[in-house]
DNA sequence: CTTACTTTGTGAATGATTTCACAAAGTACC
DNA sequence: GGTACTTTGTGAAATCATTCACAAAGTAAG
């Protein structure tokens, strides 16, 4: 096939579309562990190490890099930084990410005071509530969080990437509409309700409750097993 | 007029680990929607109409459900109540689920009070950590939080049936190894770190993170979109 | 430069999940 | 009871994802 020996292969001008999401996620682990390597001061890592590290097969981790291009050595492995910067440069996380929330409860609250956030290279903008004040004591942050009735003129021209829902039910779909009418196109929604948005708009759905509720499936589902007599 | 499907011909006692977790997990969405139709006084829903409200496929509602038995009626669609009481009983959050929680700090305080969880049938039954006093304070709750410490002896015979964890990376697995020793066989782990655990014991992982990522790869950073003005 | 060894990148094979499509089984109403 | 609909449950087909397996391409060392 197309042999490069120029190891340094630009990224191949494949369509975003047609990577298949499971992929993007696991780039995303890739990113978080080569950076824990870095911080350890390892510098290379094989595909096998990697996939181990994470439960992988190491074919999967190579199939996945070469969706993007040529980034192993052969009989060396994957150069850590060399690596993590390739990654990084995929998910566009070596840019500034820019991302506001709405919803500052107890879950906004949490997400808004994360560090693991900011670490990853998303800037945490400001905050929106119906009550700024209640959601400005609960969060122990800098991040300066506006009354809701105020979206629209403070979000207009900031180059807004992200929208974080942490609202409540009812209000999801309206709030939804008001922040893609401002141009967001990519909304990670922690509320247990589908919205419906134009198709140019990226939706992401964290359930907490569903994680639980499959879990509970699984409990005990064998047999028995005593009532831990110790 | 109402009439029952008492049909009792199916009910194949299917190993439940046949079935695919992606079959779960769609349960646990068909069971909170067929909540909130229940509310909504809603009586009958058809495979359609449940999967347009879902944004899935109306064969794969109905697979998922045959997985289980027969609980449509044909010509009809599926009692609601009915359907939802099914469910609830497949994934067990018909009885009660007890849980607790391991490290109450940001995003732990937000977990611990949430309600939704309660509705689905969970009990909180309480929380540990390193420092309970503070975390006592920032969680508005009136589960009891222990220090960590104590984590074996309170535990003991409470019938424990899920750990959820929200501690700091670093004494994830230390913090996983105890809980795991204890008797406890599920584990909701929002800790972006893989841990180690015996075969028996199901771990889930909600990783916040990887979302954003995730999504951050989809923003339209190309020179579409003339919205930022920089 | 050459030889022995390692690990990548990738077609082909396998496995899993989703969708199609339709007979069977029920409803609704006269 | 009978006829016209509707919707289920489910094999078969299509789609999507993972794993295998190996030639090619590099490293390491004398
Ligand atoms: N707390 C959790 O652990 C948790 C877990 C899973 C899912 N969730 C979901 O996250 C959402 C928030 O949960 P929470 O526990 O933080 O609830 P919360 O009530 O503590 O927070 C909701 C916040 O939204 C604000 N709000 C209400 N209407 C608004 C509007 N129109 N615009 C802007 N802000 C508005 C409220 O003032 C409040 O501060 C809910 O949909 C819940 O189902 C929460
Ligand atoms: N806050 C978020 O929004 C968020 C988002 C994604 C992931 N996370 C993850 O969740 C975890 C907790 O995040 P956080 O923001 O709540 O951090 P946090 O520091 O606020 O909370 C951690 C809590 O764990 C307690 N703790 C420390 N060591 C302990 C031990 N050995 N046993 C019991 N408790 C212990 C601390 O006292 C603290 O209260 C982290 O791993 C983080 O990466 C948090």
């Amino acid at each position: 096939m197309a042999k490069r020996p120029a190891k340094q292969t630009p990224q191949q001008p494949i369509d975003p579309d047609r990577i298949p999401r499971a992929v993007i996620k696991r780039l995303s682990l890739y990113s978080r562990i080569l950076q824990s390597f870095e911080f350890q001061g390892i510098e290379k890592i094989s595909s096998a190490e990697l996939a181990r590290r994470l439960g992988l097969n190491s074919a999967q981790v190579r199939k996945d890099l070469a969706c993007f291009g040529q980034f192993g050595v052969p009989g060396f492995g994957y150069h850590v930084n060399d690596l993590r910067r390739q990654v990084r440069s995929i998910l566009k996380t070596d840019r500034e990410m820019r991302v506001i929330l709405v919803g500052v409860g107890n879950l906004g609250s949490a997400l808004m005071s994360y560090r693991g956030f900011l670490k990853q290279g998303f800037t945490m903008l400001f905050g929106f509530d119906v009550n700024p004040r209640a959601a400005g004591d609960r969060a122990r942050s800098k991040v300066p969080i506006y009354d809701i009735r105020d979206l629209e003129s403070k979000i207009s021209g900031q180059g807004v990437d992200i929208a974080v829902l942490a609202v409540p039910t009812d209000v999801v779909q309206e709030v939804a509409n008001r922040i893609v009418k401002c141009g967001v196109n990519a909304i990670l929604n922690f509320v247990p309700m589908r919205i419906e948005v134009p198709a140019r708009v990226q939706v992401r759905y964290v359930d907490l409750s569903l994680e639980l509720e499959s879990l509970a499936y699984y409990v005990q589902g064998r047999e028995k097993e005593g009532e831990k007599s110790d």
